[in-house]
DNA sequence: TTGTATGCGTTATCAA
DNA sequence: TTGATAACGCATACAA
C-alpha cells in the first residue's frame, strides 16, 4: 500500500515500466496490450506476463500519446447549441451511443446560445484535433451563426437540426413539412374545422415547411384555412421564448373574437403557452379546445393535460449524424458520402391534449 | 488555394511549418506564441514576423502534443449519471462556466443511468489523462454504484448531488434539510394544516434529509404532522418513475379517504404526478388542494397551473465543484482543501400550484 | 521470436 | 538574441 500523499501530477505507468517488469522491449508490450497481428509471434508465456504485469502496475494507455503518434484523436467535437434545451439532450445521449462502440469520444461544448461563443468554442476543438464535428443547432440558431464558414474547418461537418445549404456540410433533421401535414391530419381527422395554427418566427427555415406540410394536407382534402387564424410568433433570443409567444398570439387570438376548436403550434413550448393562456381565459384542453405541440420534449407527457404531439426522433437523428461523421472520416470518406441531407420520419404522438370534437367546441367554435 | 480534397487525415501546421516561413528556430516560435516571458528577448521584428506567419499558415496549436509534453491534459472528466435530466444539464452550464476561464476542458460522458457504464466511463477518462473527475449524480444513482472505489482513481473527486463519506472524496449538493424545512414551511404559512406529505424512496439519502427538515420546522411552530398523511414512494430505475410514483401515491391517499388541503411532493417530478392524480380524480390545483415540489427543473415553469417548489441553484452547484476541482488539481491542492461537502442553499420558488387555504380547501380537509 | 530506432508536436534546458 | 536538443508515451518499420 503505498502513501498517496504525493503532490500532483502523479506519475504514472508507462509501457516501459511494462516492459522493466517483465524484462521484455516496449514494442512487445505496444503489440501485445493493443492486440495487433503481430502479437501473436510472441510467445504465449510472454504474452500473459505482460498482460498480467500490466494489470499489476495498473496501466493505463495515456490516449493523448496514442494521438500524437497515430495523427488520430478518437474524438469528435459536439457543439450543441444550448445543452439545457431538452430537445439537445436527447440527441447528445444518440451521438454518443453511436459513437461508442467505435471507440470515439465526443468532446462536447454548450455555446450557450451565443453565435459568439460558437465559433471560439469549434477552435478550442481543433486544437484538441477532433476528427469531426457535429453542431446540434435549435431554433435559436440563426442561420448567419453558422453558414459563417462552418466549412472551412478542415473536418468534416454534420448539423443536426438544421438544413444547411453547403456543398460540404451534412444536415441530419426532422421532415419538417411531413411533421406540419400530420398535425393537420391529425386535428381534422378528429373533427376539427377552425383550427388556428402558430407559426415560427418567420426568419426560421422550420416554420416555413412545417407550414408548408400544414398546406399540403389541406389542400388534398380541399380543405381550406382561415387564413386569420394563423398567426405568428416573433423571433426572440430566450430559449423559452416560445412559451411566451404560444401566450401572446393565444390572447390576441382569444381577444380579437375568432372562434377555433383547435391550435396547432409551432412547437411544445409553444404549445404550453397556449394552454396557459387558454386557462387563464377559462377554457377548457381538450373538452373545448385541443392543442397539439410539436417535437415531443419531455415535459409534454408530463404536464396535465398531457400534451399531443409531433414526435421528432431526436435520439435516432445523433445516431444518424454520429454514423455520417464516421463514414465522413474513413480516409476517402469524403469521396464516396459526400454532403447530404438526411430526414427523419415524424410521427404523432396522440395524449391528452387533442380530443374528438365535442358539442362544447363545436358550439364555441360557431364563428 | 490548395485544393482541399486529400484524404484524411489532413496534414496540420506544425510550430517547424511557421519557423521555416520565417527562418527561425521552433523554440523561438513557441516562446513568442505562448508569450513567455522568454519571448521579451527576442527582437520585436522576429516576434511580430512569427506571430504573422503563424496566422498566414493558421497554425493551430496541438494539445495533444502540449499534454503529452507538459503532463497537464487541462481537461477535467465529467460523468453525468443522465444527461437528460434536466436536473444535471443546468449544472453541465455551471461546470463549463467555471472550467473555461481558467482554460480547462470538460470532457462529459453520460452514463445513461447504468452503474456498470459508471465505471467503465471513468477508466476512459483516465486514459485522456483528465486531472480531476466531478460525478453528476442524480437520484436513480444508487450509493453503491458510486461509494466502490471512487477514491482510488489517483485524482481529485467532487461528487455533485450526493454526499458521500468518504475522506478523500468531496461533495457539493443542495441542503436538503434546509429545503424541507422551506417547503413545509411555504404551506403552513398559507394556512394549511392537513398536509400530505410525498417522501423520495427510503434508500435515498435526500427522502430522508428533506423529511427531517419538514419535522424541525413542524417542530419549531409545535405543528403535528398527521403521520398517516405521510406516504412513501417507491424506489425505481426509470428516470420518470417519480412522476408514477407521485400519482400512485395520491390516487392510493385520496382513495383512503384521507382529506388533505396541500401536497409537499419529494420533488418536482413527484409534484407533477400529484398534479395529474388530483386533476384526474376533479380536484382543482390550486383552488382545492395546493401543490410543492423539489428543484424547479425548467418544466416547472411550463406547466399550467406553474408549480410552486424549492430550487436548487444546480448552476451554481456546477460552478462550486468546479471551483473546487480547480484548487484540488493545483500542486499541493489537495493538501490546504481537503474532503469537504458544500451545501447550497434552496429558496422557495412560489408559483401557482399553491395558494392560500379557501373556503374549498378548508371544507375537503375537514376529516 | 524479440529488440532498436525513429518520429509524432511541444516545451524546456542549455549552449552559442 | 537565438538555436540545438532531449524528453514526454507511444507505434511502427526494420534489424537481429
Amino acid at each position: 500500500m503505498k502513501k498517496t500523499k504525493s503532490s500532483r501530477p502523479m506519475k504514472t505507468v508507462t509501457l516501459a515500466d511494462v516492459a522493466r517488469e517483465c524484462n521484455v522491449s516496449v514494442s512487445s508490450v505496444s503489440l501485445v496490450l493493443n492486440e495487433k497481428p503481430l502479437a501473436r509471434l510472441l510467445s504465449e508465456k510472454t504474452r500473459s506476463a505482460i498482460r498480467v504485469a500490466a494489470h499489476k502496475l495498473g496501466y493505463t494507455p495515456n490516449r493523448n500519446a496514442q494521438a500524437l503518434r497515430s495523427q488520430r484523436s478518437n474524438t469528435i467535437g459536439v457543439v450543441v447549441f444550448d445543452i439545457a434545451d431538452p430537445f439537445c439532450t436527447l440527441i447528445l445521449k444518440g451521438i454518443q451511443a453511436a459513437l461508442e462502440p467505435v471507440g470515439m469520444l465526443p468532446i462536447i461544448m454548450d455555446a450557450t446560445n451565443q453565435g459568439k461563443q460558437f465559433e471560439q468554442y469549434i477552435a478550442l476543438m481543433l486544437e484538441r484535433r477532433v476528427e469531426g464535428l457535429i453542431v446540434v443547432a435549435n431554433w435559436l440558431l440563426s442561420d448567419k451563426d453558422i453558414t459563417s464558414n462552418l466549412e472551412a474547418f478542415g473536418v468534416p461537418v454534420v448539423i443536426v437540426g438544421r438544413e444547411v445549404e453547403s456543398a460540404t456540410v451534412s444536415s441530419v433533421l426532422v421532415d419538417n413539412e411531413a411533421g406540419g401535414y400530420l398535425a393537420l391530419q391529425h386535428l381534422h381527422q378528429m373533427g376539427h374545422q377552425k383550427i388556428a395554427v402558430i407559426c415560427g418566427p418567420k426568419g426560421l427555415q422550420d416554420s416555413y415547411r412545417r407550414l408548408r406540410g400544414i398546406e399540403r394536407y389541406a389542400r388534398s382534402i380541399r380543405f381550406t384555412l382561415d387564413r386569420s387564424l394563423i398567426v405568428e410568433i416573433p423571433d426572440a433570443a430566450d430559449p423559452l421564448a416560445g412559451f411566451d409567444g404560444g401566450y401572446e398570439a393565444t390572447i390576441e387570438l382569444l381577444s380579437s373574437k375568432k372562434k377555433f376548436s383547435a391550435v396547432l403550434a409551432f412547437d411544445d413550448l409553444t404549445a404550453l403557452g397556449v394552454i396557459r393562456a387558454l386557462h387563464e381565459i377559462g377554457l377548457r384542453v381538450p373538452d373545448e379546445v385541443s392543442v397539439i405541440g410539436f417535437d415531443d420534449i419531455p415535459a409534454a407527457s408530463l404536464t396535465t393535460p398531457s400534451l399531443s404531439t409531433i414526435r421528432q426522433d431526436m435520439s435516432g437523428m445523433g445516431v444518424t449524424a454520429a454514423q455520417h461523421i464516421i463514414e465522413l472520416i474513413q480516409p476517402n470518406g469524403s469521396a464516396n458520402s459526400s454532403a447530404s441531407i438526411r430526414l427523419t420520419k415524424p410521427v404523432v404522438v396522440a395524449r391528452e391534449s387533442t380530443s374528438a370534437i365535442t358539442r362544447d367546441s363545436r358550439r364555441l367554435s360557431k364563428s
